[in-house]
DNA sequence: TTGAAAGCGCTAACAC
DNA sequence: GTGTTAGCGCTTTCAA
């Protein structure tokens, strides 16, 4: 069951291989109707290697991500592939782990496999997009940004408004006492959803002290984590804003862990929507976005450039997002947000287990 | 900037392109210290579409999936990702939205693309997969199989212990009305799942009329309708059994759209972990599985079939499942099982938008 | 329109 | 161990 190659279809069909090529590139030919039947027959397809080492184009876009089990990226990564797929792409897909390393290697491996790359960087400060840039390889941004990177497309989404408006929404709760749990500031989200959403507290008079601002890690145990040091402090926060769905994820265990009863002793804002946010007793409140959208269009914008020969300018699209007001926020249980009268204790164990938090 | 070549490493270090290429598959060579250099001066990247083209493998795997927004299957992806990596061996990702039409596609087009693919078959009628290994591509299947294939590699799970656990576990506590909302029942899991579970109750001398066993399409919509459905019956079920995540979100949706307490009205299992499903209220009792391990046993299987030349006998993996039994079953609400009394009203509306169930 | 010929970058025989 | 030669299967000049 050797594969018919194109000298095969040309000889059964008394033309020359050159021929047969025009026809499958859609010039027109006069044999068309004696090699449509000779592929036909022969169950001939074109080796896309062979195809590829020719013509230098290979049809398939890398689309690098830290990590799929975030049901962001799994959305991203369909959005991408139901574009490609349309143009006849193919979707090669990368892990990062949220790891500079593995992401300079993969993206180094990838100049002659893939004509482009969707690229969620993990940190601003990387230089692999760079290279690869000029190595030929386009890339396009995804959530996400390096330094310096004006000649890169990007699909970002607006963190400093969806920030801004889980602010104000908790702060026109009446909560003083608020926190943040971050994730790296070294990439765009974290830095951009922290620095707006302190900046709208700010703003309303209110300055969370160092314990209240919380660096984890994008990862469900750095939710966890960060929510276990912030209900030992003395004066816990009444409300917190989590900066992405994992995290949030975390720090929904660990208050149910604690025992801590949502909203009633604290409020929480969420960064993503999750599967079953909305099942939760009470349901989540989140900052929602649309997220297969970001992959398609990222996987869209790269599409454009690779068959727009002329380099076109570069796009940075950024999508809105969108407060779910649900019901896991409400007005704080203490109407004295000054702590020095004595917070009232709201669960039974964290006041004993205090711990700083740098 | 244009990309060196093997001629060019060779001129540099005075040897010729076979034996820069004998340097880089690993042979031993004298001028080893000068190829290392040139290549190091001149940035050499063996180009991976010549290789292949020459040597007939890709170094690339397709994993093909229905849908990696569902978080099994991102998890089974990142799995095969990861141990893929470590050999060194690039990763296709296909979406198939549970569609023949698109598997066939796939597959035909998978051809000289890649060295293997690993399958989650849509339909077990499927005959693409059997064309794809005549064709010569090594498929394991995924959680899925196709109708006579002992001569392909599998990774499964025991669906029929964790369905009978899970039917087991309902009786014991008492329940008699108990429904199953199943997926398609032309897939191995959808199968296995609704026999097992049908057989068991059966031998407990349960046996759930028509209308209690409802065929979904392993989809959220589908639990949702499912749920409904049910729940409009004359006598609704008091336990159902929900053959897989997607569709247990559904129905926790149906649950809360309508009112219905859980597990005080009914008790409700799932297949599946969900991220959330520890912290709904109830946490939900599901069957739960080990997802990443099957992608990275489902690549480890295919890796091993293209290193061993000799074509080793066909493997088949089955997974264990356990019963994570958590708040959502309880035992039935009334001691009165037999319908024949009319059955107390569980919620407000759904007695009367009563609809029949094929 | 078409065929002959060249070559994309690499590896695998084959002699030495 | 090494160089020479011959392709892998295709596309793209170049003449006709």
């Amino acid at each position: 069951m050797s594969e018919a190659t194109i000298a095969d279809v040309a000889r059964r069909a008394g033309v020359s291989a050159a021929t047969v090529s025009r026809f499958l590139t859609g010039h027109s030919v006069r044999a068309a109707d004696l090699i449509r039947a000779a592929i036909e027959d022969l169950d001939y397809r074109p080796s896309p290697l062979a195809r590829s080492l020719r013509s230098g184009r290979t049809r398939s876009i890398a689309v690098i991500v830290p990590d799929v089990t975030n049901p962001f990226f799994a959305a991203v990564v369909k959005g991408a592939e139901t574009v490609a797929r349309q143009d006849n792409y193919n979707l090669f897909l990368y892990n990062t782990d949220e790891d500079v390393e593995r992401e300079v290697a993969v993206l180094a491996d990838l100049v002659g496999r893939v004509d482009g790359a969707i690229l969620a960087p993990t940190v601003e400060s990387d230089e692999a997009p760079l290279r690869a840039h000029q190595a030929g390889l386009p890339v396009v941004f995804l959530d996400r940004e390096i330094d310096g990177s004006p000649m890169f497309d990007a699909v970002l989404v607006d963190n400093a408004g969806g920030s801004r408006r889980a602010a104000e929404h908790l702060l026109d709760l009446g909560h003083r006492r608020i926190a943040i749990v971050n994730g790296t500031p070294h990439s765009t989200p974290g830095r951009q959803r922290c620095e707006s959403f302190l900046e709208t507290l700010k703003s309303r008079g209110v300055e969370p002290p160092g314990p209240y601002q919380e660096r984890g890690d994008f990862r469900e145990e750095g939710g966890y984590q960060a929510v276990m040091r912030l209900l030992a402090l003395e004066y816990p926060p009444t409300a917190m804003y989590v900066t992405n769905n994992l995290m949030t994820a975390g720090a929904l265990r660990a208050l149910h862990d604690i025992g801590i009863r949502v909203p009633d002793q604290l409020s929480i804002v969420g960064f993503d929507d999750l599967q079953l946010a909305a099942l939760l007793l009470p349901p989540l409140t989140v900052v929602d976005r649309p997220m297969e959208e970001q992959g398609a269009l990222a996987m869209r914008l790269l599409l454009r450039r690779l068959h727009d020969n002329q380099d076109s300018v570069p796009r940075r699209i950024v999508l809105e997002t969108k407060l779910l007001v649900r019901g896991s926020t409400a007005p704080p249980p203490d109407a004295r947000p000054r702590p020095g009268l004595r917070a009232q204790p709201t669960a039974v164990s964290f006041s004993t287990t205090r711990r700083p938090s740098n």
